[in-house]
DNA sequence: TTGTAGGCGTTATCAG
DNA sequence: CTGATAACGCCTACAA
C-alpha cells in the first residue's frame, strides 16, 4: 500500500520528502541546506529554511545514521552517577566535545562489569563513534567486541604503562602511595583502609597496593592493615568506619579509597563522639568539592579531574579523525593536606 | 582472539544479513529469532542464536529504530548533572524504567532554555518515545514542537495545579512558604536570600515568592527582604553570602534557593568567623545528602526525589502504552529541621 | 546548482 | 514455521 499521506496530520514527524515538498525541491537540495550550505543557491537555501522552520522539522537520528555511517556522537561510561567523582571530569570532557559539534551520551556501570559491557554495546549500537572508559577492569568480552568494531575508546581514572591501550589517567598505586607516606609521616603504626570492592575493580586494587607499599617501605607488616570492603557510598563508608573501630587494637588512621566514603567515615566519627583527627585520623582519595565541605576538611589525593577530561576528549578526537593511534597520557596528582589527618593521639 | 571473521569483513559491525547467511536461514527468522523467539523453532533458534555470538552481532539502533518506529528509550534533560539534585530522582526514575526494558538517556541544558529546546530536538531525533523535564519555565518553541510531535512528557520538580500540562512534582512555592514560616518563628526579621537566577527559572520564582508570602502573613514589608541571585554552586553560594553579610542591617537569617548555595554560605560564614547559627541561620532547600554533611546540618525543605523519580516513571510509562492522557499527582514536602537554624542573636 | 536513484540495517506484512 | 520484499528517513555518488 502506498504511503497516504494525510493532510494535515499533526502528529507524525515530518521528513526530509515533507520538507522538499513545501519547499518546491528536491529531498536532496534539502539534505544538501542542511548539510553543507555552501553548495545551495542562497535562494533555494532560504526558501528551504523556512519550509523547515514551518514544519518543525528535524532530522532523524536513526536514519541519519543508518545513511551516514557517522553520528558525531560519543559515549562514556562511568561506574556511577550518583556522587561527583566523574562529574567534574565528564562535564570537561562534554565541553571540549561539544566545541566540535560531537553530543556525549553517558550511561552508568553501577560498578558492574557486566552491566558495563551492555552498556558498551548500547552505546555502539546507538552509533557511539568513540568512548571514554574507566579503569582497565571490564570483561574480556567487552574488549573483544570493540577491537572487533574498531571502535576508539580510551581510558580513564587509570594509567598503565605496561599497558598498550590508549589512556589518559594517573598511577592509582603510586598516588595512594603518596599518600600514605604522609599519614606515616605523622607516625601511625594502626592502619584501616575503607576500600571499595577489589574484584573487578583495578583502580580500588592498586589503590589498596599503594598503601601497602608505603607500609612495606616503612618495616610494617602489611597484612596488618585491617580493611573493609564497602560500597562507595556515604552510609557504607560510616557503616565501614563504625566497624574499624571496634578492631583491637583500634586503627589510628583510617585511609578511604575515596572522598565519599571518607565523608561517611568523618559523620560516623562524630556520631561515635570521636574527635577527627585527635583522636582518629581520617583521609580520602579525589579531592572533590566535598572535601572541602566536610569539617574537618579531608586529607586526600589531588586529581586532575577536569584536565584528564579535557585531554581524554582530544586524544579520542584525534583517534577517530586521523584514524591514528593516539597517544596515552600520564597525569600526575598530589596529596592535599587538609585537618583530617594529625598526629597519632597519645595513649 | 578474534574469531577468523571472514575475509574483509572483521572491522565492520556484523549484519543480520551477516547473521542469516551464516545460519542459513533468511534475515527475517534472524530478527525473529531476536524479537519473538516464540515464533520459532527450537533447532533453528539455536542455529541461529550461535551464528549471533560468533559474529558478534548486536543490532543496528538506528535501522531497528527506523523500522520499528519505536526506540524503548526515554530521555530526561535536567538542568546540571554537576551537582546531586536531582541525581537521586533520576536514579529512581531510571529503576522504574529499567524493570520495563526501557533505557533512559540524560541530557543536561546547563539552566538555559534555548539549550534544553536543542537538548530536547537532539533527543527526540535520537527516538525518545518520552521525556522528563524539570519544571514549567521553557521556550514555546519547545512546547509547541514537543505537541507537534505528540511526544508524550511529564513535569517534574514543580506542580502547578491550574496548568493542563501533565506533572509529578510539589508546589515550590507552599513548600518554601512552610520552611520559611519556621525561619519566621524563630524570630528573625531581618531576611536575606540567595536565589537562583528567576528569569527562566519558575522553581526559583515561586521560592522567592514563598518567602515573600510568609513575610506578608507577618506583616513584615517583603520588600525589606535582601536578595542577591547566583548560580547554583557552592562557590556562588559562598560569594553571594558574603556579599548579603555587608548589608546594613545585616541579616540574621539567609534562605537559600538550593542546599548547594546553603552549604556555600555555610562554609562562608566560618571563614568569616561567623557561628552559624548563633550569628546568622542559614536554610537550604531539597535536602539532599549534602545537607546532612555539612557542618553545623542544613535546615531545609523535604523534597521526595526517589518517590517523584519513581511516579514520574509510571505516569509517563502509561502515556506512552496506552496512549492515554496521564494524570498529574502533586507530592507533598516537608521542613527538616537542623542545627543551621536557630533563634536572633542577640545584638 | 539541482535532481535521480540506490542503499544503509531492521521490522513487518504477506505468501508459501 | 519460514522466506521474500516493501517500507522506514536520510545521504551521496552520479547525471543533468
Amino acid at each position: 500500500m502506498p504511503q497516504t499521506p494525510k493532510p494535515g496530520s499533526s502528529a507524525a514527524s515530518p521528513t526530509l520528502a515533507d520538507v522538499s515538498k513545501r519547499a518546491g525541491v528536491s529531498t536532496a537540495t534539502v539534505s544538501r541546506c542542511l548539510n553543507s550550505p555552501a553548495q545551495v543557491s542562497q535562494a533555494t537555501r532560504e526558501k528551504v529554511m523556512q519550509a523547515v522552520k514551518e514544519l518543525g522539522y528535524a532530522p532523524n537520528f536513526g536514519a541519519q545514521a543508518l545513511a551516514a555511517k557517522r553520528t558525531n556522537t560519543f559515549g562514556a561510561i562511568v561506574p556511577t552517577l550518583e556522587n561527583a567523582i566523574f562529574a567534574n571530569g565528564l562535564q570537561a570532557f562534554q565541553e571540549n566535545l561539544g566545541k566540535q559539534g560531537i553530543t556525549l551520551l553517558v550511561a552508568s556501570s553501577s560498578y558492574s562489569r557486566e552491566m558495563e559491557e551492555e552498556q558498551i554495546r548500547n552505546l555502539v549500537a546507538r552509533g557511539a563513534d568513540a568512548l571514554l572508559l574507566i579503569g582497565y577492569d571490564r570483561t574480556a568480552d567487552s574488549y573483544e567486541f570493540l577491537e572487533r568494531r574498531g571502535i576508539p575508546y580510551v581510558i580513564a581514572w587509570a594509567f598503565d604503562a605496561a599497558d598498550a591501550r590508549i589512556s589518559v589517567g594517573f598511577d592509582n598505586q603510586r598516588a595512594m602511595r603518596q599518600l600514605a607516606d604522609k599519614v606515616l609521616d605523622f607516625g601511625h603504626k594502626n592502619l584501616a583502609m575503607i576500600s571499595a570492592h577489589r574484584k573487578g575493580n583495578d583502580r580500588a586494587r592498586l589503590r589498596f597496593q599503594g598503601v601497602r607499599d608505603a607500609m612495606i617501605a616503612r618495616g610494617l607488616e602489611p597484612d596488618q592493615l585491617a580493611v573493609v570492603e564497602a560500597p562507595y557510598s556515604f552510609t557504607r563508608g560510616s557503616a565501614a568506619f563504625a566497624d574499624l573501630m571496634q578492631r583491637v587494637p583500634r586503627p589510628t588512621a583510617v585511609i578511604c579509597g575515596n572522598d565519599v566514603l571518607a565523608t561517611g567515615a568523618v559523620k560516623m566519627a562524630q556520631e561515635m563522639g570521636l574527635r577527627v583527627p585527635e583522636d582518629v585520623s581520617i583521609t580520602g582519595f579525589d579531592n572533590i568539592e566535598l572535601a572541602e565541605i566536610v569539617t574537618p576538611g579531608l586529607t586526600t589525593v589531588d586529581v586532575p579531574h577536569r584536565e584528564m577530561g579535557l585531554r581524554a576528549a582530544e586524544v579520542l578526537m584525534q583517534m577517530r579523525q586521523e584514524d591514528s593511534e593516539g597517544e596515552s597520557q600520564e597525569l600526575s596528582t598530589g596529596v592535599k593536606i587538609r585537618a583530617s589527618l594529625g598526629p597519632v593521639p597519645k595513649a
